[in-house]
DNA sequence: CTAACTGCAAATTCTTTGCATACTC
DNA sequence: GAGTATGCAAAGAATTTGCAGTTAG
């Protein structure tokens, strides 16, 4: 996934602020920083690692700010939230980034993404049959990886 | 989704007492008991609403088995569990059910099953691409339900 | 200024674990 | 009878909450 332009970065930063603004919420240094930080990280963070990357630096941010921000970023749709299967939560930025999917491996839990236009087809007809107003999707494919550096690969046929 | 004749609900019942002697594993009531419960409920019930659904009932089992069983369950592939966005995971039968997905309502929290062929085709497609050896999917559509005695309504446009 | 935000630690929720007792093989 | 499975309660992991102090508007 690429990085995003500065010039998109302004925008996401804007759209946040915006955001805040519309629920006459506060603009702190807090939670521009976890915005920034969920920008910055290469995608898939969970919120402790997002804790303690802060906390290394120079901004030192508690765990009921993260979450706190996160539930904010979550709901002016900034950031989606994923759940791989175990209980921990991943996030990652969803501004200007195409829908896109996920291929899980069960041994090494290594997070590939793809994407395909055929989803959105299903989607649209779902929606159509069951008169359900759809918002978003999470399609989770989950098997084996064959990189050379997977750990814990069973020997289960 | 339809209940499983007796013949049906037998073969689950052998297939996971042939899962146990292959593993070394006893036989026990308890184990038995949780199969037939989730085996029972109308599907997507979580390890808590088991334990207290068993509790009430005569077979009086612990959360530590209830948690023990459903793990041998999805070793033995007789059960499958999902993460529908909360930390809550639910369990739901999975021998002779085609498979299926979920449409989630993000209000209510109501899920409803649909089934598309085309799911299938994506899976080897994304498989034969990515070098990635799928063993199973998870489509989660989440959005608003339409159903009059939909709870939690929010007025967001 | 003052109400909302933050940090801290304690509370909650869901799940797992350790250990004495009970039961399968 | 030997040793696994169970029940209980306590531990653990992830997230939330309450409250006193801090800060944006």
């Amino acid at each position: 996934m690429s990085r995003l332009s500065p010039d998109q970065r302004e925008e996401v930063r804007d759209r946040f602020l915006a955001f805040l603004k519309r629920r006459g919420l506060r603009q702190t240094q807090a939670r521009l920083v976890v915005l920034d930080a969920i920008y910055d990280a290469k995608g898939h963070i969970d919120a402790d690692t997002l804790y303690f990357q802060l906390k290394q630096q120079k901004h030192s941010i508690s765990r009921a700010t993260v979450y706190n921000t996160l539930s904010l970023l979550l709901d002016s749709d900034l950031v989606v939230r994923h759940q791989f299967g175990n209980s921990q939560a991943k996030y990652e930025p969803s501004f200007r980034f195409w829908q896109h999917d996920h291929l899980i491996c069960l041994d090494c839990h290594h997070i590939m993404e793809f994407c395909d236009p055929r989803i959105q087809k299903i989607q649209e007809m779902v929606a159509d049959i069951y008169t359900f107003e759809i918002k978003r999707h999470a399609l989770n494919l989950y098997g084996h990886c064959q990189r050379v550096d997977c750990t814990n690969r069973s020997a289960a046929a």
